[in-house]
DNA sequence: CTATGTGAAACGGTTCACAGCA
DNA sequence: TGCTGTGAACCGTTTCACATAG
């Protein structure tokens, strides 16, 4: 019914419409929401035919209404406690992060196998050694984790994360995990990103003398790609 | 003719296939490759359709002759250089990744606008003033580039981005940027991807007492999911 | 008129199932 | 027998096009 890409733009929409104020209006457009999204108004009336509101023809969607119906359908906007594995670069990134633009959620606890880097506060967030993982997170009741070590220890961690009663996990990992069906899984391969990237950058064609394009394209024009 | 997702996934075989050393073999079976990737052995089969090269039903595909076919469809396995923009903990992060992992792709210049970050080398990489930026893309022909600025000055990046030439982006940020159609820009918003994994861990039913689970399924058993 | 809601068509990607071959 | 290569069926997603309403 709700597929992945449908919850995905929904979140989307949501983060949009909390950041709408164009002339202090309450009221939003499906073109309006589209071209902020880069996606197509149709899509934008679609995903949200997933969601119980219904907008008016003539004013289009009330925004703080929308915003509490795609939330109502998401679920637990009350805050929710994410476990962080790895305090690299990229985990300290993701804990620098969600440090400033609080949402609802917030890195509560993040683990390490470095000594140095243990018991002591970073970015607001506690650092306690690997060897406490299952201990913490079944005292908080965390269910969702990030993991960002290197790719050997991901599939042992794993396990233990799983163990401790986690069904959510984001792995920036290389490492294709192995886990039981309730536990879902959304891989992050920068490497294999950046590589797709440079493949279609070089597919496209660079045309040296070029025109302006449309940078900020007026978010009332209706896109029709 | 060659999707997003083939591309992705050829990208994937080769580092696997590259790293493939079961027994000493240097053949493999569409079956064994799925089963690292985390995918099924009919869309390996269809995904090397797209590259010229055929397997043997007795043998299956030679790893090296498959890696060589994969690379030229992929194509320019020379080292291409990349640029950086934004030198906090994630772009840190990037420099320290493709630093630690040499592939084809090096981060050969990062930018900030923070005095205090520029004219040193991180990570193996020169840091430069962000007033420099067109001047040594142009220099050393860059063509892909990584954002990883605040949202804030993104749009106004990527613009100048474009102008130097680059035709591909890797944009950490979670502003949807505009562009020509001849550049590339691929999304990565880890917000909305934490989000993401956290509202499919609250749907994942949680059992309580569970059974293990094939945490590393034998490489050599066809996978029916 | 313009915008929404939606059935229906179009599209793209994945899986099936089987022919062909070592 | 067990694999590869592949046409065809299948399935999910996006887009179209139009009925409906202010």
């Amino acid at each position: 019914m709700l597929s992945h890409r449908v919850i995905e733009r929904l979140i989307v929409y949501r983060r949009l419409l909390r950041g709408w104020s164009v002339g202090g209006r309450d009221k939003i457009y499906s073109h309006e929401l589209a071209s902020l999204a880069g996606v197509t108004p149709a899509q934008v009336r679609r995903d949200i035919m997933a969601v119980e509101y219904a907008g008016s023809p003539a004013k289009g969607y009330d925004v703080a209404q929308l915003v509490d119906q795609i939330s109502a359908l998401l679920g637990a906007s009350s805050s929710q406690p994410i476990a962080l594995v790895g305090i690299g670069h990229l985990g300290q990134a993701l804990m620098a992060y969600f440090n400033r633009n609080p949402s609802n959620l917030s890195i509560t606890a993040a683990f390490d196998v470095d000594e140095a880097k243990v018991d002591r506060v970073l970015h607001g967030c506690h650092c306690h050694p690997l060897a406490r993982l299952e201990e913490v997170l079944v005292e908080r009741g965390v269910k969702v984790a990030a993991l960002a070590t290197p790719a050997e220890p991901a599939q042992e961690v794993v396990a233990r994360l799983v163990e401790a009663g986690v069904t959510g996990v984001l792995n920036f990992t290389p490492q294709h995990l192995h886990v039981p069906p309730n536990v879902y899984v959304e891989d992050v391969d920068i490497a294999i990103l950046l590589e797709k990237v440079a493949f279609f950058a070089r597919s496209e064609t660079d045309p040296h003398g070029e025109l302006p394009w449309p940078q900020i394209p007026p978010v009332s024009s209706p896109s029709r790609p």
